[in-house]
DNA sequence: GGGATTGGTGTGTAAATGACAATAAGTTCT
DNA sequence: AGAACTTATTGTCATTTACACACCAATCCC
């Protein structure tokens, strides 16, 4: 690729990807965020996030990102948007694209990356100063995943694969922070009219009180549903 | 800038932005295409676009790039996708930041912009091969209008600040091409439960039927409703 | 003045939504 | 075994919303 000639000045800059990888443990909603090992903002709570290789996909730079952090991978990945401010970056012209992830809290272990001293789950409004415009980012992935949440079924996504309605329901309760909390009884109708769930013969265990029942989502069900039209909507 | 250090290899690439310019004549969604009057793909149809420049913002550039070709400012844009795939383009690594701009087609002259050869508004079903990964990048965009449509008050961005209400369903269902018609009675009612018309004194002239009243949208009120929780949503 | 054309309007019915509280089924403790 | 506790589970009614549907009105053109 010829660099000099009269485009040559544009291809000076660079782009990353970050990714705001949420999670969910029964209580709140949570974000996985790194503590920077290397400058700039070393030392600071920053979305994972990497450049991205000259002969790589951006989808697979934010694959990439996720199992250098957490070794999963296969797990959901949406493009929510990119940021440009030609400022953002001290070191020179970075855009970087922002990726939303959802994976299930309990199935990994955090592996230190490259990129990071350290990485720890943050209750999304537990979250501080970030480094770069991280937190203008952090936004509008909330914003995604609020909209999101309630239009595709990838709220399943950050639960196990065995769950209960009530798990459930505070997964959305606490990923839309609705004024009122959603109402038990509509709730269970709404889901359950939708036929997406199956019950497992199996119940809650180690709970210190009449155990629920267990659901799984039926993955399948929901593309066939899908193509006769069916819109998931809560 | 260093990029002759470690992160030097990162720093040779290039983004551009490709803006789908939405248009409504009464009958079609339109889109304005140019041709293009340099390699690579030279004088194929493609998204007006341009590379942005290293000292600007992305939104900056697809604002310049509207400008560039119609000589309008001001008007609806929004950033949808990232392209990026690592040979989407024969000259380099240079991703794309896709945005849809909305405009009132009567409005303004094509001007003959740096990059294109001509420019002609063409149908959304006429849309040819485009150049580079344009007919995805146009599939993305058009995805989003259609969602977008239905839950923000963008349609009017579309329309002539006077508008009739059946010009109005008009343009929704030739945007949302949706297997049956919007009807009429229901459309009507619900658009003008929400307030946000007001009525024209004068009335739609020069057809040869009974002339229908003339409407405005109100940007304030919507701007106010909001605070109060109000969603659109048709 | 008559015909053609599109604008404009209301009502009844079915479906979805939202508010609401009592009972049942386990567990733990004594 | 029973009492106390915790959470699971379920149904009704009122309200709102969605949808289907048909006729008269205003203007133009001849």
């Amino acid at each position: 690729m010829d660099t000099t000639g009269e485009v040559g000045a544009f291809f000076k800059s660079a782009f990353s990807v970050d990714n705001v990888i949420f999670g969910f443990d029964g209580g709140d909603l949570k974000v996985l965020l790194i503590q920077r090992g290397q400058a700039p903002f070393k030392d600071k709570w920053a979305l994972p996030g990497d450049l991205v290789y000259p002969n790589e996909d951006l989808n697979t730079a934010a694959e990439r990102v996720l199992e250098q952090l957490t070794g999963l991978r296969g797990v959901y990945l949406e493009q929510v948007k990119t940021f440009g401010a030609v400022n953002r970056h001290p070191l020179g012209r970075v855009i970087t694209v922002a990726y939303i992830t959802l994976i299930k809290i309990s199935n990994f272990t955090v592996t230190a990356a490259s990129f990071a001293q350290s990485a720890k789950w943050h209750s999304i409004d537990q979250v501080g100063d970030l480094a770069f415009d991280h937190n203008e980012i952090l936004e509008s992935c909330l914003r995604r995943l609020k909209r999101k949440v309630r239009t595709a079924p990838i709220g399943f996504e950050l639960l196990p694969p065995k769950f209960t309605l009530t798990e459930l329901q505070q997964l959305y309760d606490s990923v839309l922070r609705l004024p009122k909390r959603l109402d038990k009884r509509n709730f269970r109708k709404k889901i359950l009219s939708m036929n997406l769930l199956v019950e497992c013969p199996e119940m809650q265990e180690g709970v210190a009180h009449r155990p629920a029942k267990l659901y799984q989502f039926d993955r399948e069900k929901y593309g066939q549903f899908v193509n006769e039209g069916f819109v998931f909507d809560i």
